[in-house]
DNA sequence: AAGTTTGTCAACCGCTGGGTG
DNA sequence: ACACCCAGCGGTTGACAAACT
């Protein structure tokens, strides 16, 4: 294969970086910019491969990084994303701005993972270990259909990334000042809208994260629409054991609240369905259409009926109000139902809360995604005639 | 104090997919 | 269609530090 030899050419230094090295890629890329990586080593007097050299800018020496422990946001952050998203660090890290996807995963690793582990709770499926005995019937469904929903957000968040990378991009060529990433995702995020009209459909890349994920089966449409039916269908009706949803870390002296007090979902959820879907043969979409719907922003009208009557995330961790010793469960069905559903509504406010879906226009690649989406509310709409 | 175990994290490895000629 | 280059990604390693015996 064609496949280049890069660190395993001789002479080329391997091993931790010497604070010169440092200086010498660093005053390199703030002059020209890094370019080619494969290129620079040489240019920058480094005896070094143009990889480890990448690695070495992304991962140490960007100005853009933020080290240090991680606050307890993002510590939430991480976890919630992880529960959607699993081991896809780059995805994680796009909500993280200032975080690089190999510290977030070396973070996982070393604490996150054992502290829900030591909480009872499986790192990799974020249910407690309990759930995992139980019977295929009603849990094991209740896992696949979060995995489907986590599925969709997985494919919503990686064409995000995408967007965040190429409006970066377009950012730093424009602003031409080589070597200094945009200030932070934010500002990139800000200046999208002209990245996103000129970008690529983005549907390719959906579609494409949905063909490849090994679960999926269905086509386009019927994934799509057994992903609304179950994931919101599930999303109302989940229940789970004792501990879902709530976290706490009583060796960090810190705890992780309940991700919202108890709450029902709005009686009015499957009438703001009716409201907001538009039946099946009602023609073709149009970014017009869709933008009236529910009278005003679709995306954003299909965030708050989803969060519609979902506490805020509560992000303090001054207040131990509500948490017992075991975990602030208080043992009864309910209450654990409570628990678990909440624990999903906050992530899925934590992903439909980026800042990619409000206040801007959105771009004819985004109107793919917003067909997606209300697939799955059609198909919703459906479940609830 | 010395040896051992455990934890942390920067760096590397190998695979993948997009781009290009 | 194919071979190759390149960058990005996730998993893993290994050096070092801290904690423990």
């Amino acid at each position: 294969m064609g496949r280049s030899p890069c660190c395993d050419k001789v002479g080329l230094k391997k091993g931790p970086w010497t604070p010169e090295e440092d200086q010498k890629l660093l005053a390199y890329i703030e002059e020209h910019g890094h370019g080619s990586w494969r290129a620079l080593p040489s240019k920058a007097g480094l005896q070094r491969c143009g990889k480890s050299c990448r690695l070495r800018w992304t991962n140490y020496l960007r100005p853009d990084i933020k080290r240090g422990k991680f606050s307890l946001q993002e510590e939430q952050t991480i976890i919630q994303l992880h529960a959607l998203l699993g081991n896809r660090w780059s995805a994680i890290a796009t909500h993280l701005p200032k975080r690089t996807d190999n510290e977030i995963k070396n973070y996982w690793n070393t604490h996150l993972k054992k502290r829900l582990a030591k909480m009872g709770i499986d790192p990799v499926t974020h249910k407690p270990k309990s759930d995992a005995l139980l019977s295929s019937d009603g849990q094991s469904k209740n896992a696949a259909n979060l995995s489907h929903m986590a599925q969709w957000e997985s494919a919503r968040l990686e064409a995000e990334a995408r967007l965040v990378r190429e409006s970066k991009l377009r950012s730093n060529s424009f602003n031409h000042h080589p070597g200094t990433p945009s200030a932070s995702t934010s500002a990139a995020v800000g200046g999208k809208t002209a990245a996103v009209s000129s970008s690529p459909p983005l549907y390719l890349d959906v579609l494409k994260a949905w063909h490849g994920s090994p679960t999926s089966t269905l086509s386009y449409s019927e994934n799509a629409a057994a992903v609304a039916s179950t994931a919101v269908i599930d999303f109302v009706g989940n229940s789970g054991s004792c501990e879902g949803g709530i976290i706490k870390d009583e060796g960090d002296q810190q705890e992780w609240k309940g991700m919202g007090s108890s709450t029902q979902l709005p009686e009015s959820f499957t009438s703001a369905l009716h409201d907001m879907a538009v039946p099946m043969d009602s023609g073709a979409w149009t970014p017009e259409s869709l933008k009236t719907v529910n009278g005003g922003h679709f995306i954003e009208g299909f965030t708050e009926l989803l969060l519609s009557n979902s506490t805020n995330r509560t992000l303090s961790d001054t207040d131990g109000g509500g948490d017992s010793d075991n975990g602030g469960c208080s043992g009864s069905g309910s209450d654990y139902y409570e628990d678990n559903k909440n624990y999903w509504n906050s992530i899925l406010n934590l992903v439909n809360s980026s800042p990619y879906y409000s206040n801007v226009d959105l771009g004819c690649g985004e109107w793919e995604m917003v067909e997606l989406q209300k697939l799955m509310l059609n198909r919703v709409y459906e479940m609830n005639e």
